[in-house]
DNA sequence: GTCTATATCGAGATAGAC
DNA sequence: GTCTATCTCGATATAGAC
């Protein structure tokens, strides 16, 4: 409970969220958050009992931090109509990222469908942050029955960008899909107000 | 060079590549693959060096395996329209595993992105197969000067709802996407054949 | 709280019998 | 060609000193 074995807590967390993104949780070791954060291994089972633990706490504070900056988004951006540019946009302000390691959200959901058992942890949480924030600003804008079905493309759309300019390490493709991402809004905004 | 060995290296590749699409290419071990193939682990070694050789080889399966399909498709669909929507529909057929374990190509691009060296493997290879036969149909439908970034973009889309189905587990919002994709194909084909 | 040392396990990979 | 036995390594996890 003291206040340095909390930012420490947190420092692991930080590292380790970081490397997942990296190199996947699989491929994360203890050895890798230690190098990372400067401890030693077995430093971790004091504030973790297990590696899913870890898991856990790194999504937790994932959907945290992704509120806490759709918040801020809130109060910076008047306009829901801007909100959601800006979150198309995000792809862009990322795109570097993207092209090296993919949706930090989407490539972790893929992995840990894979592994072990789903009910361990529920990685879904992180889109499901953005889904529901999405609707709130279509519902602002007047959109009433379509706008789950209009987050929930919108939040595709974004993974199959981020994976085939992933695959294919093709920014140029990342940039014209935005683009066509913010035109296909307007249209559809248009039609479900009418 | 005796058939058996090369039945059996088949075999192996067959069952690696399953194993694979479940669990994903870090979480398959040797035992795992041993014991689906019903052979010793020690007898790996004799048809593959080492585990990269067997990912190399499941990739060069999918790639002749894919194309292999698409030539039935071409040979068993005249219209090249109906072969998109064949297409496209591949993925209402294949709606239950993709509920489970996501597209085989996407996953396995998204997670060998993180792992070692990219110039060991070209998971992207098995995307940019389907990518060109889609620019083939779309040239033959008389669509010119868009077909690279239409193709581009429905292998995109397919990702993307791959992803998020897998990830809610949810079988509606995939049949409602694959209705909406073949809706805008059917809009975009006109629009670049004016 | 953080460390070092160690236990335990399963992975990829090798050697050599058959 | 296929097997059993074994090597080596690195992973998660534990025990106990400080």
């Amino acid at each position: 409970m003291g206040n340095k074995g909390e930012a420490l807590k947190q420092r692991i967390v930080t590292a380790a969220d970081n490397l997942f993104y990296l190199h996947g949780y699989d491929n994360t070791s203890f050895s890798d958050i230690a190098d990372a954060v400067g401890i030693s291994r077995g430093n971790f089972y004091y504030h973790f009992k297990c590696k899913d633990e870890i898991l856990n706490a790194v999504i937790d504070t994932r959907v945290a931090s992704y509120r806490a900056m759709l918040r801020d988004w809130d109060k910076s951006i008047t306009d829901p109509r801007l909100r959601l540019y800006f979150y198309i946009d995000m792809q862009l302000r990322n795109q570097d990222n993207i092209l090296s390691h993919g949706c930090p959200i989407g490539s972790l959901c893929t992995e840990l469908a894979k592994v072990s058992d789903s009910s361990l942890h529920d990685a879904n949480k992180m889109l499901a942050v953005f889904r529901d924030w999405l609707i709130t600003q279509l519902k602002l804008l007047g959109v009433k029955k379509n706008a789950k079905q209009i987050s929930m493309h919108l939040l595709a759309r974004g993974q199959g960008i981020a994976t085939v300019t992933n695959a294919f390490a093709d920014k140029k493709f990342l940039q014209l899909e935005v683009k066509g991402l913010k035109q296909w809004l307007d249209d559809e905004i248009l039609k479900s107000i009418h």
